[in-house]
Parts: structure tokens; C-alpha cells; sequence
DNA sequence: TACCCGTGGGT
DNA sequence: TACCCAAGGGT
């Protein structure tokens, strides 16, 4: 970290918010889920988009919305049918919490997704983000949305540094709780997010397109360096979760149970299988069925 | 707190 | 090519 976290001077600020807001007005991408802004279409697009890309969700989301029209439409069905829908998105245990957060909606809120911060938080799979993105896009509320966009921005515009700290630091969240206008709060957090996943992104930003070019401290301090803690490369080849990966794929894209032997041909260390396949099941994406298959739950 | 959890595209 | 990184959450 290379600088303070002074505030900008007031004429900065009043340039910060119109600036984004003129820029957004002007670029917004026309995602479905800000064309029909609805609790469950923004709770559900928040689930996928958690790190994973909006190119790569959208079809998934599309399809996903067809299906589950509503909260009560999902929990009717078994968390296979989830994890089966979730495809290739990722970290499906993401499909099981939105599945129990549905659950959760229809037994507490009477299908209804929650508008309170401390609702939304008490669902499976929502956290601090993902709470503030609902309240924030779904009901217009005045929350300090803080994902890892928002915070590049904030990291270079305001402090002057090439990127965030690896966690949310107390500081940070100072800045932007802030920097949030007493008008518009919910076009600001859709704003900032879109200035960080089109224009400053994390590899090669684009500052000749950035409307706050001007005021931006990092590119005033000539674009520094990172300094702060080296972040761990996240290993890949061998690990559990390749391993994890693999077996998953295998029981998505069959109809119905597997027999072992068919899990066995596609990673060759029977220990790490082994204890993957006993991780899965206790995980609950995965259910033995007889002796020796397995499937994904709740049936086939 | 640090680590675990998938997948694929961009540079 | 070999990385880096993506609208995080749970433990």
C-alpha cells in the first residue's frame, strides 16, 4: 500500500459520483438481471456471479429462470436438480445453497426473498456481499456494496494503490461506506461494479476510456506497483479440487447412478478418489446408492 | 485468519 | 504457454 486513504477533496468527490454515473448511464451493459430487477432474478444472478464471470453465467441464468420461475418452484425440486442445472458454473456447493436459501424463503418468508439485512444474511450462501447486492439492486437500498471490482476502483482511485488488500480491511470499508451518495446509492454500486469489470480491471486497465481518468491517485502517482503481501497462486493440477471436479462431471452428465467402476477409470489415485468421493457425499452433492453407485441427490 | 471450494477465458 | 483472475461464502 502506497498511500493513505485520505479523502478525496470535495470538488473530487462531486466529480467521482456524476462522472460514474454519467459513464454508466451511458454503457450499462443490458444484463437479464437488471432488466427484470426482481429479489429472486437478483439473489439468483448473485449466486452464479459469485467468481464467475457474467459471459459464463448468463446462459446458465437464462435457462435457470425459465425452470425456477420463483423461490417455492426451486425447493419443490431435489438438490440434484440444482447441481444438475448448475452445470460447469463452479464451486456447485453454490447450487445447494441457493436450493436451501430457497428452502429457507418458502418455510420463514413465505416465498418471498427477505428485504432486511439481517434476513438476507441469515440465508445459506449470503453473506456480507451478496446481502448488500440484494438489498442494494433488488429493493433499491442504501448498502455499501463491497466486491472485488468496487474495491480495485476504490483501492486506485481514492488510496493510490494497484489493488485491493486480500481481505476487506475496516479502512476500506470507511472509504466506501463514505462514499456512497444519499441519491442513488443503488445506481452507484451497480456503477462502481461496471468501472471495475469494464474499464479498470485487474490486468490491463483501460484508462483512456475511464471518466474519472482526472481524479484517479493511482494514475496520478504513475500507476505503482502492488506491494502489498504476495497473494498464493491457487494450485490446480492433482489437488482435491481438480480431483472433485472430475468425479462431479462424470455424475452431472450421466442420467442416473454411476456404478463406481466408472468413477474409478477418471482419476487414477484410489486413495484421493476415495477420500473426494467421501467429501462429496458428506457435502450432500453426492448420494451413494446401493452398494456401488453413486448419483447426484435426491434420486436418479 | 487462512484455507478450502470449480471452471474456463484473457493476457 | 503459464499463469492470473472472476458480482464470495463457510469454516
Amino acid at each position: 500500500m502506497t498511500t493513505s486513504n485520505a479523502p478525496l477533496p470535495l470538488p473530487d468527490l462531486a466529480r467521482f459520483h456524476e462522472d460514474v454515473l454519467a459513464w454508466f448511464d451511458d454503457t450499462a451493459r443490458d444484463l437479464p438481471w437488471r432488466r427484470d430487477a426482481s429479489p429472486w432474478s437478483v439473489m439468483v444472478s448473485e449466486f452464479m456471479l459469485q467468481q464467475t464471470p457474467v459471459s459464463r453465467v448468463l446462459p446458465v441464468y437464462t435457462a435457470w429462470m425459465e425452470r425456477w420461475p420463483t423461490p417455492a418452484e426451486l425447493a419443490a425440486e431435489p438438490t440434484g436438480e440444482a447441481v444438475r442445472a448448475w452445470g460447469r458454473l463452479g464451486y456447485p456447493r453454490r447450487a445447494l445453497r441457493l436450493h436451501a436459501a430457497a428452502t429457507a424463503i418458502v418455510e420463514r418468508h413465505g416465498g418471498e426473498v427477505p428485504r432486511t439485512r439481517d434476513e438476507l444474511l441469515a440465508l445459506p450462501g449470503v453473506g456480507d456481499y451478496t446481502a448488500a447486492a440484494i438489498e442494494s439492486f433488488a429493493f433499491g437500498g442504501r448498502a455499501v456494496v463491497l466486491d472485488t471490482n468496487v474495491r480495485r476502483v476504490f483501492a486506485r482511485v481514492v488510496s493510490g494503490d494497484q489493488l485491493p488488500a486480500n481481505a476487506v480491511t475496516a479502512a476500506e470499508r470507511q472509504v466506501a461506506t463514505a462514499l456512497v451518495p444519499i441519491q442513488d446509492a443503488h445506481r452507484w454500486a451497480a456503477a462502481t461494479m461496471e468501472l471495475g469489470a469494464l474499464v479498470c480491471t485487474a490486468r490491463s486497465p483501460r484508462c483512456e476510456q475511464c471518466p474519472v481518468a482526472e481524479i484517479c491517485r493511482w494514475r496520478a502517482a504513475g500507476f505503482p506497483a502492488y506491494d502489498g503481501p504476495a497473494r498464493r497462486a491457487q494450485a490446480w493440477e492433482g489437488t482435491d479440487r481438480q480431483c472433485r471436479g472430475r468425479l462431479m462431471g462424470v455424475l452431472r452428465d450421466a442420467p442416473g447412478p454411476v456404478p463406481r467402476t466408472v468413477l474409478d477409470a477418471v482419476w487414477p489415485d484410489a486413495a484421493q478418489r476415495e477420500r473426494c468421493l467421501d467429501g462429496l457425499v458428506a457435502d450432500r452433492l453426492v448420494e451413494p446408492v446401493g452398494e456401488d453407485e453413486l448419483a447426484l441427490p435426491g434420486h436418479a
